[in-house]
RNA sequence: GGCCCGAUAGCUCAGUCGGUAGAGCAGUGGAUUGAAAAUUCACGUGUCGGCGGUUCAAAUCCGUCUCGGGCCA
């Protein structure tokens, strides 16, 4: 597709961002990186904590040079997420605080509920109260921003059937036992083809790079925990697992034109 | 050839004193605005290996056959 725009990739998957992840995130290779310029792959540290808005951050000034020069930039991956804040724009929320959060880890799931029922009633009453990210994070914002996430959040609500209408996209659809295949195969080339050097090699990841598929796998792995059938059963599984959340994301995206691969 | 153990959901296994079966994982669907490859919610009919017997009633007891595994020859 970008070949016949003219234009240029910009990548929008979380772990692709990362230097040193290249085999187990599956950047793409050398020889595409050949076939059209590519931007953001290996961008950060695997040290580094990434999220939503770094990614908005990095990833704007990128399309918006693309675009001074005429070409049509190609955004694709990867992470639902990163993708909607890109498209849609950041509600007006206070940036996640570690240690904030650390202090939150500490506490049963039920205090924080309890808290954010007491500071925000409207908020708890639509936050899946089970998910102890959601509750958290409705209850940061709470905190730090000394308003109600009810009242940041309903202003960006409104905004973004608005700018929907002015994206162009398509997703890439495949039936359950192709995609399923093609995972199995993609792992089985993983494996193969240097992962376990590759996790071998990190030793200082942050929290969040550890997150990527395979990562843990491989070092449960390396560590003797478990053998190799088991550890690409494992990848499979959760490569599987994503892939299914991925097409729940995309297909709530009604500006998204399914593709029938 | 003889003896012992096992056979229950796609997989690994529970199943008390007989009252027609349930967990984990996998799978399927959903949620999702700064951790998102994360996090989270919902969904369990399967000749209980086959055949026969006992019983009001058998995954459960008895017999036999088949297939695994083990021990002895």
């Amino acid at each position: 597709m970008a070949a016949k725009l003219d234009g240029e990739i910009v990548n929008a998957d979380a772990f692709q961002l990362y230097r040193g992840l290249e085999i187990v995130s599956a950047t793409p290779s050398k020889e595409e990186f050949g076939i059209r310029p590519h931007h953001l792959y290996g961008v950060l540290d695997p040290t580094e904590s990434a999220d939503a808005q770094l990614y908005v951050k990095l990833a704007k000034p990128v399309i918006e040079e693309i675009q001074s020069r005429g070409k049509t930039p190609v955004v694709t991956g990867g992470s639902g997420l990163y993708l909607k804040f890109l498209t849609h724009g950041a509600a007006p929320l206070p940036t996640g605080d570690p240690a904030l959060r650390a202090e939150m880890e500490e506490c049963p799931l039920e205090d924080l509920v309890a808290k954010l029922t007491a500071l925000d009633p409207v908020e708890a009453s639509r936050t899946a109260l089970q998910n102890r990210r959601f509750v958290s994070r409705a209850l940061e914002i709470c905190l730090l921003s000394g308003q109600k996430a009810s009242d940041l959040r309903d202003g960006w609500e409104k905004q973004t059937a608005e700018i929907s209408s002015q994206l162009r996209g398509i997703v890439i659809q495949r039936t359950r036992p192709d995609l399923h295949a093609r995972i199995a195969q993609r792992t089985r080339m993983m494996l193969d083809g240097g992962a376990i050097e590759e996790v071998a090699a990190l030793k200082d990841v942050s929290t969040n790079c550890e997150k990527a598929i395979g990562f843990r796998e491989i070092r449960a792995l390396l560590a003797g925990e478990i053998d190799r059938a088991t550890c690409e059963d494992l990848i499979n599984a959760a490569t599987r697992q994503y892939a299914k959340r991925q097409e729940s994301w995309f297909r709530r995206e009604k500006w998204l034109e399914p593709y029938t691969a």
